[in-house]
DNA sequence: ATGGAACCGTACCGTACGGTTCGGTAAATG
DNA sequence: CATTTACCGAACCGTACGGTACGGTTCCAT
């Protein structure tokens, strides 16, 4: 489980590679955020810099020192997050109309179980709670999630439309409209605290309804 | 503005008209319930006992012995505010494509307007951030909200079928399809802290639109 | 080996806030 | 008038937690 890194030595090799924002992290510092998220999805808003250091093995100066405070450790645990989840671009192949449906239904599958995961719930939940003009981390969220999430589909549906598969004039509002039919009430409900049975069978088919009502409303 | 009732001889007549839970409110505290709701609009999650107090124009004493713990505050904050939409059920005049049409276009643009306001985005951050399995703030907004909404769809639902106008199998399918097609990210991204400008006249779009939608996916 | 950088662990401080207590007041009751 | 009830206002307490200080340790570089 832990399994912090313990031979120091290993920093020198591996950190470096990865940057956040303007910020270098050291693997360290990466294990730390690591540990911290998973902290933070078993205690939510009651996370605690002293329960951070005491789960992380580090001690809450070094915290400060790396993080800023305790709104610059959330920001990090969000980026970090942020930065392993930049998934694969899916190929843009030669456009028939059960490769579409095959992409879209993929799309839905990935992106349901992401929203109906322990994490996604977690940061969610983080970032509503220190929402508003002030706070960053909502913005963060929504750019890596439902915005970024955008961007990748997007492509896709302008390539069904240039196949002449898709008719739309408004990516936009299509995309909003898969949002709407793929996820549906799922999200509120599971950051409301709704208990919820969604079983993998469950979420195959829902992908495969929320595909087809797509194509039904924008097939050409 | 604040308006709190000073002539206290009112209490006696208006009071024990309303029941919340097994607790019968006085009108003073229901007044403290609407001052503590705008409260929370305006401050959020640092909704404070002291500026309860303070704004409310009474004593810390009498909210704890009325409300018991701030637990309770926001509990009978929510409820308070879910006791004060119980809405007209739409008639069940005879049903025809058009009063369907007309009915499913005002309940979304009615929906709407709720969901972007600013009581709805302050309590489902309120019962966000304190959800989990502990606290039911997360249950009442549930039922209050996502809940009684689909008990109110559904006989129109089930009315336009009786009718030979709309084709479903699952009535529950249907309803979160609907949820899906309004709602679609306006809410995450307005809990997220999205600023959003979202028109009169976008909302009646967006409802004709999503009604549109919805009569292509169900109707018969 | 030696100096220094990074870090751990812990004790400590300041403050905010939930919750309690108490003295005082005004209206209702009888 | 005496008593009770309900409330206000303010002082007070306990605690949790953010943030800091500091002594001791590990490890690398020279």
């Amino acid at each position: 489980m832990g399994a912090a890194i313990r031979d120091r030595s290993m920093e020198v090799k591996l950190s470096a590679a990865i940057k956040l924002g303007d910020e270098e992290l050291t693997q360290r510092q990466q294990d730390v955020l690591d540990i911290a998220l998973s902290l933070l999805v078993e205690v939510g808003d009651k996370l605690t810099m002293t329960g951070v250091a005491r789960r992380a093995r580090c001690s809450k100066e070094s915290l400060y020192k790396w993080f800023g405070d305790r709104d610059g450790l959330l920001t990090a645990i969000v980026q970090w997050q942020a930065a392993k989840v930049r998934p694969v671009p899916l190929g843009p192949q030669r456009m028939s109309i059960e490769a579409l449906q095959a992409n879209l239904e993929r799309f839905a599958y990935d992106w349901l179980k992401v929203i109906a995961g322990d994490i996604s719930v977690a940061l969610n939940r983080l970032a509503i709670t220190h929402a508003g003009p002030l706070s960053n981390l909502g913005h963060t969220v929504l750019t890596n999630g439902r915005f970024a999430v955008g961007k990748r589909l997007k492509p896709l549906l302008k390539a069904g439309r240039g196949a002449g598969l898709l008719r739309f004039d408004d990516e936009e509002e299509a995309f909003r409209t898969f949002f709407g039919l793929v996820l549906r009430d799922v999200q509120v409900r599971l950051l409301l605290g709704d208990e919820f049975e969604l079983s993998d069978q469950d979420v195959i088919r829902d992908a495969k309804r929320a595909t087809e009502q797509f194509l039904k409303l924008y097939g050409a």
